[in-house]
RNA sequence: GGCCACGUGGCGGAGUGGUUACGCAACGGUCUGCAAAACCGUGUACUCCGGUUCAAUUCCGGACGUGGCCUCCA
């Protein structure tokens, strides 16, 4: 079955071919660990967890390596830090914050079944691989030292030769609309408006490192230079699978990829770029100045993470999201329903109608399509046919527990005293058997004021039983 | 202002130049003491206006709407 992929640099789908098939290597950008990570950031977390499932499955999980990285320098850390350890020095503050960040960001996206990647390098781990680059781009004449700064040029990148990508051919713009879209207020160190930080001085108190380039003061990196790093070192000059959030496209990724192409002669970095779409919350853009935003931690103490998992896979992860309850309640019951069908299953093979949609560019949508056909075969087959389905949701990291954990999970959470139920249960089923369906009407809506569905049925014998569940 | 993406039935959401998406909800049936669940079945769609075409929801142009990005700041 072949793969193909939507690439933001060229604008089409390919069939995708690795460069070493013994060893598929994809970078996605991970989170600057300042605060919790909201909804929005779940999104590529989620999505490039399941092409790392589907990688794995097709060139073996022993050949794919992910790498998502931790950004731990970053103005928006120190400046939390400062606000939340006051007493602290800065340098300790930060570590405070970037480690309880990291923590909860590890227990969120655990939480809702994602793999960990193969590596999660951190940013403040690869200063001296910055400083390479850097130094590299300062000898090839893309960059320059201005008043302690080292600074990227992408009009020297544009003059330089035509190996080289064109600056502005990712986030598709050219270098001339740049230029005359630039602010009035251009730093004076800056030889053009379009000029992008590499390294800058450290303010005293901050976070600092030894600079590149014969600067003498310690400085710290800019923002895009971390990626090309982090990339380099575990994945090489030239990679597969670079991803992240539309929003990254330009200038993050634009910066990245013309750091990484000037500094070692290339004309790709990552030979596909694949950008997830932004969320909205119940039909609102989703923004913390209007507080209209939710983070995973709090969807976690409301539905479990794979609700949220599944929530997200029924869109394409290139089209828009509105997050709302009611689609969150429409996935909860679908996953209810198939728990009940396969959770218990065993089954190592994927339906290859699952692997083809998966394979369409990631076309979860498709994919669930498929799983619901999975699912009538399983509910009127065998074995067979329950092992393919749970298969396929264990591909997508659903159907992570036993059906007796899902539903003792929701039962907990709803807090109803399973024993209490049994005995209303027992005096219902006495009252049927004497024909008092009064009675035994009077208590079913007793246990559905108490949010108790019911659902009578018969064993093998023909004896009757009653089963019920959360509403 | 520039660039880009999106606009499908009550809701969510794929896809396609001419034929059923799928799921939820709704409705009908089977089952049931009655329900629920399950199973079977049914209906309603492609923002608007032009153009291309034998034929457009699908291609092209425009309008409107929603969202994103527009650099050293998140």
């Amino acid at each position: 079955m072949e793969l193909r992929l939507y690439d933001t640099l060229t604008k089409e789908k390919r069939p995708f071919t690795p460069l070493d098939p013994e060893n598929v290597r994809m970078y996605v950008c991970g989170p600057t660990v300042y605060d919790f990570a909201h909804i929005g950031n779940a999104r590529p977390v989620i999505v490039f967890d399941v092409l790392f499932r589907l990688l794995r499955h097709v060139y073996g999980a022993g050949h794919v390596t992910y790498v998502r990285n931790i950004t731990d320098v970053d103005d928006k850390i120190n400046l939390r830090a400062a606000r939340d350890f006051p007493g602290l020095p800065l340098n300790e503050a930060i570590r405070k914050v970037t480690e309880l960040t990291e923590r909860q960001f590890h227990d969120d996206v655990d939480a809702i079944g994602s793999l960990r990647p193969t590596v999660e390098p951190r940013a403040t781990e690869h200063i001296a691989e910055m400083r390479a680059i850097i130094e590299k781009l300062v000898a090839g004449g893309f960059a320059y030292v201005a008043e302690d700064h080292v600074l990227f040029s992408p009009q020297a990148m544009n003059a330089a030769n035509k190996v080289l990508p064109r600056y502005g051919a990712l986030g598709n713009r050219s270098l001339d609309e740049m230029i005359a879209g630039a602010r009035v207020d251009v730093a004076p160190y800056k030889r053009d408006s379009t000029d992008f930080v590499l390294w800058k001085p450290a303010k005293p108190g901050e976070p600092s490192w030894p600079s590149p380039s014969g600067i003498t003061t310690p400085g710290r990196p800019g923002w895009h230079i971390e990626c090309s790093a982090m990339a380099w070192k575990h994945l090489g000059e030239r990679f597969d699978i670079h991803g992240g959030g539309i929003d990254l496209v330009f200038p993050h990724h634009e910066n990245e990829l013309a750091q990484t192409c000037c500094a070692f002669r290339a004309d790709r970095m990552a030979n596909v770029w694949m950008h997830n779409g932004f969320l909205q919350v119940e039909s609102e853009k989703m923004s913390k100045s209007t507080g209209n935003f939710i983070t995973i931690r709090e969807s976690l103490a409301e539905w479990p993470g794979e609700v949220l998992r599944l929530n997200m896979l029924k869109t394409h992860y290139r089209s828009p999201i509105d997050w709302t309850s009611k689609s969150l309640e429409e996935s909860s019951k679908t996953l209810d329903d198939w728990y009940a069908v396969a959770a218990d299953a065993r089954g190592d093979r994927p339906a290859d109608a699952v692997i083809e949609a998966l394979s369409d560019d990631l076309n979860t949508a498709q994919t669930i399509t498929a799983l619901h056909g999975l699912r009538h075969a399983a509910a009127s087959g065998g074995e067979r046919e329950r092992g393919e389905f749970a298969a396929s949701l264990r591909l997508l990291g659903l159907l992570s527990m036993s059906a007796a954990e899902w539903k003792g999970r929701k039962q907990q959470a709803s807090g109803i005293d399973a024993q209490q139920v049994d005995r209303l249960l027992a005096d219902r089923t006495a009252a049927r058997a004497r024909k008092d369906f009064k009675e035994s009407d009077r208590i079913r809506d007793e246990l559905a004021a108490m949010g108790v569905a019911i659902k009578d049925g018969k064993d093998a014998d023909g004896k009757p039983v009653t089963t019920w569940e959360i509403a």
